[in-house]
RNA sequence: GGCGCCGUGGCCGAGUGGUUAGGCAGAGGCCUGCAAAGCCUCGUACAGCGGUUCGAGUCCGCUCGGCGCCUCCA
């Protein structure tokens, strides 16, 4: 298995199996509903996972929750609500709306706020190798500091600007560790510094420590994390004396109409709505039909034809099949060895659905979470009946009749497609 | 301005030097009582211009166009 690294710029081979393998994924910003942009890199280390998984590793994936953040307190207290209750809230709406993709959950899902004596420790540790300062009562990391700050960004220090302005900087360059409390915010944890909260990507330097050790394989994120939070999370970790993540895995963006998905520019869909519109299927081969680190257009038409793709995969289970033979899974392998190239891997599944290989597609199927498309439908006995009568009458040959009864069922919801010795009975899409 | 990515047939989208990617849509046909599903056939695709090479979508240069990051963002 081998696969692209942000850091070193090539594609490298990941330790063989068993493994182990550690992954740390950055997730979400909880204070409203995740977007379908988010629902990529989820989907994309839960597909890791599995697929290693499949493949005889051992994996461990932790995947955070930042609950505490600039953005929590201010949409909390536009709501008049306290910030700790909105938090748990989109919390829950995280869970359920990540729990319907069907995937699965990582191994560990910690949250900032419960990682704050973890965070102090680091902070400290980070003061005490001068790499930080305390600046009444913010902490900043001295980035001039570091020798290797810029390296995962390919970006020049001479060549940064600002990060966050502040009168309290050495360097405006530098970048907070740890936060006051501010009069807004109605939520802060006691530190060596006084009241306040953790910067932003601390809590991704501590969490990945606590639950994953000094250094893992695998780090991703979205492509728009590359900097400053992940070059950050690096110079802390560095800093700190902690090897770190191997591997960094960086997402393509969706995009909407060509521009980037995100909350600040308020071009968003939320994955509940693309969940209910679309359903779970069409996402996820939505997702499949482009590389992960491409950006990808997120449109009704992509959607329709991700939409058409699982049908048509679905039909393959509603006729008789052959299982295929084991080194035939190999295409497969390669495909998402080589990179995790999912098109690829989709392209082999459609190659198995038109040889009527339906044992190899399950397989397949299974590591995207979608075998659900193998599950046959099972029509209400009311349809059934008006299908048993509609073949009664094709078999007198009664025609009117039968296209009467094939309307009936048609308005229940059902198409009936007659087969070599009988009938099949499938919901109607839509 | 700095760093990086990308431009493939109507649409989506793999492919890092040499036999058809694949899917969706469309056309014709087979099958069917009629359908649906399925199957078969059909598209002189690689932004443009140079260059390297026996040979380039695939390497190099330039031009045009688009995107991301450099500030919160998956």
């Amino acid at each position: 298995m081998r696969l692209y690294n942000s850091l070193t710029r090539t594609r490298e081979e990941l330790p063989p199996a068993p493994g182990p393998i550690r992954m740390y994924v950055c997730g979400s910003t909880v204070y409203q509903r995740i977007h379908v942009g988010n629902s990529r890199p989820f989907v994309l280390a839960m597909w890791v996972k599995r697929w290693l998984e499949s493949q005889g590793y051992v994996v461990r994936l932790v995947h955070n929750i930042t609950d505490v953040d600039d953005h929590v307190y201010e949409e909390a207290a536009k709501q008049g609500i306290d910030s700790r209750v909105l938090a748990d809230r989109a919390t829950a709406w995280f869970f359920e709306d990540t729990n319907d993709l069907g995937l699965g959950r990582p191994d560990v899902e910690p949250r900032a706020s419960e990682t704050i004596p973890e965070i102090i420790a680091l902070v400290r540790e980070l003061i005490g190798r001068e790499l930080a300062y305390e600046s009444q009562g913010d902490v900043y990391f001295r980035v001039a500091r570091f020798g290797e700050y810029g390296r995962l960004s390919g970006a020049q220090l001479e060549d940064m600007i600002a990060q966050e302005p502040s009168e309290l900087k050495e360097d405006q360059r530098d970048f907070a560790l740890w936060k006051s409390q501010k009069a807004h915010e109605d939520a802060a944890w006691d530190s060596p510094w006084g009241l306040g909260r953790p910067g932003w990507h601390i809590e991704c330097s501590a969490m990945a420590e606590k639950y994953l050790g000094p250094d893992f394989e695998l780090h991703g994120g979205g492509n728009d994390l590359r900097f400053p939070h992940h070059e950050n999370e690096l110079a802390q970790s560095l800093g700190a004396g902690r090897p770190f993540a191997r591997v960094w895995m960086h997402n393509g963006m969706l995009q909407l109409d060509a521009e980037k998905m995100s909350k600040s520019l308020g071009n968003v869909v939320t994955l509940r709505n693309v969940l209910d519109v679309w359903g779970r299927e069409a996402l996820l081969l939505f997702h499949l039909s482009g590389h992960w680190r491409q950006p990808v257009d997120f449109n009704d038409e992509v959607m329709a034809q991700a939409a058409a793709q699982a049908e048509s995969l679905r039909n393959a289970f509603r006729s008789p099949g052959a299982p295929g033979r084991e080194e035939e899974f190999r295409a497969f392998e390669k495909a998402l060895n080589d990179d995790f190239n999912t098109p690829q891997a989709l392209a082999v599944l459609h190659e198995w659905r038109r040889e009527q290989k339906v044992g190899l597609m399950r397989r397949g199927l299974e590591v995207f979470g979608l075998a659900s498309l193998a599950v046959p439908d099972t029509a209400p006995s009311d349809v059934q009946r008006l299908a048993h009568e509609r073949q009664a009458a094709r078999d007198a040959r009664q025609f009117a009749q039968a296209d009467e009864l094939r309307d009936q069922i048609e308005a229940a919801g059902w198409e009936v497609r007659d087969a070599t010795g009988g009938f099949e009975l499938v919901p109607r899409p839509g």
